[in-house]
DNA sequence: ATTGCTTCCTGAGCGC
DNA sequence: TGCGCTCAGGAAGCAA
């Protein structure tokens, strides 16, 4: 499941291959997954640009347009792919040099929206602090848990305190920092907020250089797999390195796994 | 204001 | 072999 990790590591991959590409058309293969919302037909243009903000990638080209993707779950952008080899093409970018970008998506879920340049601030404002962002601190996080009765693990997920974290690495971070997920917000002490702020960023760092987690699902523009999932400490896991069970809950519908002992 | 449930969707895995 | 059930979950929409 695409987290910001394997986020990043889709739009480095599409910054190397994509960057000065001419985009000649847009294609849907499934009602509601391309969607062209700019206030005027034109040309999609030239590829000059392309960033993250939380989950979304943002595609920038010189005629003023920014094409915004979201993975959800199963979405994946294959470059230079035939769209005849991908099992679940939902929406192919052609180029003009002959090459393409297709975006195969199992359970249908992901999106593409094209916009006029700049209207995605609107839309992503909703969205929290990036973790690598220096506000990302102490401070920060302790006014967005205080007053809060839901547990911690619920709100580290909510994209509008932080952007970009997901079910897995929620769930690492909360065991490396020795929290239980089912704790309550405002409970949270200040050493420990410290430690989720650290943990955070640690855990984000590694999975972005280990090319992200794959579960299942995930892949790289060229279709490889991330290394991360070699690393995880507690998601999927039956035993902690303590030796002690992993449990298993349901929060906020989605499994939480924690080691009792580790975690309190 | 906050919280939590349902919905979208398909394939894998399991029991019988 | 094949059927039916459960599970996986990001975010929107809605209800309490």
């Amino acid at each position: 499941m695409p987290e910001l990790p394997e986020v990043e590591t889709v739009v480095r991959g599409l910054r190397e291959k994509l960057t000065g590409r001419e985009i000649d058309s847009i294609i849907s293969y499934r009602e509601g997954t391309v969607i062209d919302e700019r206030s005027e037909e034109r040309d999609y243009g030239n590829i000059i640009g392309i960033h993250r903000k939380g989950k979304y990638i943002l595609i920038d080209t010189d005629s003023n347009t920014t094409i915004m993707i979201h993975l959800r779950m199963t979405g994946k952008l294959v470059f230079d792919q035939p769209a005849e080899e991908s099992h679940h093409c939902r929406a192919e970018m052609k180029f003009t040099d002959q090459t393409n970008l297709i975006f195969d998506d199992v359970r249908t879920f992901g999106k593409i929206n094209i916009l006029d340049k700049g209207s995605e601030e609107m839309k992503l404002s909703f969205l929290g602090i990036e973790p690598f962002d220096k506000g990302f601190d102490v401070e920060y996080l302790q006014k967005k848990l205080s007053g809060r009765k839901a547990p911690i693990k619920n709100i580290l997920l909510d994209q509008s305190v932080i952007a970009g974290l997901g079910n897995i690495y929620v769930l690492e971070i909360l065991h490396r920092a020795k929290i239980s997920p089912l704790r309550k917000s405002s409970d949270i002490k200040k050493r420990e907020i410290a430690a989720i702020i650290h943990e955070t960023k640690e855990v984000l760092r590694e999975a972005i250089s280990k090319n992200g987690t794959t579960i299942s699902d995930f892949r790289r523009v060229d279709d490889k797999t991330g290394e991360f999932q070699k690393f995880l400490r507690v998601y999927g896991k039956h035993y902690c390195k303590c030796k002690s069970e992993i449990l298993r809950v349901k929060q906020a519908g989605r499994t939480s796994y924690y080691c009792p002992v580790c975690q309190k």
